[in-house]
DNA sequence: TAGACATATCAGTCACGGATGATATATAGC
DNA sequence: GCTATATATCATCCGTGACTGATATGTCTA
């Protein structure tokens, strides 16, 4: 039997464990560009090509990233695949965050513990 | 001279730069266990040691990764330094976070693409 | 069924960034 | 000033994950 102490850990320990992952899929500009293109409307995966200027193979990656994730999906239409934000809720989470920016945005902007890349 | 869709695209392209930088702050189960631990009150860096079992050049260097993105703020008191989150609007974001991660959790739990480390 | 188009998968390369151990800096007390 | 404690920095190693080019799968049209 565990002590509550040691169930409350692990219920921690899961829950950082799923925000890290969450955060890790947004953590990638190439991710949130398609995000960000997929925010109004669906979109085929050629056409998240088109805007995104991602190449084919790597949007497709994404794609199947963002997916896996539920943050994304897809649906077959003929030849197409359109994809679509599985949740509405990215959205508040975007503005939530550029707020956080515009009160901190030269100091994440400067901070060069990690690069744009 | 630049086109309008230029400066749009420059926009735009630094918007999803610092946001990706903030979620690459946030990408990281230490940095969110030293962010959790300073949801409720400031702490040392011993302090934050304890709590988070992380060694003291690990927290540390997080620490400063937090501080320069601003997300943190420290504050010199004797030989001991505390820090504090330097917004609370970071609760508001994990709030979402975990109302998204209640929705997709599965999904991302499941999401083989990156691992927990 | 053949050929064209849309998307997905695969193997390989490479850089970023997290962890560690050793060491440096700084502040307090004696 | 000397020692102990608290925190920061440094060099290094190593794994993860993003990107590319080639190729496979799948779906439509003729």
């Amino acid at each position: 039997m565990s002590s509550n102490v040691e169930v409350l850990e692990r219920i921690k320990d899961t829950t950082f464990a799923l925000r890290t992952k969450l955060f890790r899929g947004l953590a990638d500009a190439s991710r949130l560009s398609i995000l960000d293109a997929l925010r109004t409307r669906p979109l085929s995966v050629g056409q998240i090509v088109a805007i995104t200027g991602l190449s084919q193979p790597n949007a497709s990656n994404h794609l199947r990233c963002l997916s896996e994730c539920g943050l994304v999906s897809g649906e077959q239409r003929g030849r197409f695949v359109h994809y679509r934000l599985s949740d509405q809720r990215l959205n508040d989470l975007f503005l939530l965050s550029d707020e956080l920016l515009t009160e901190t945005a030269c100091a994440v902007d400067t901070c060069g513990n990690y690069g744009t890349s």
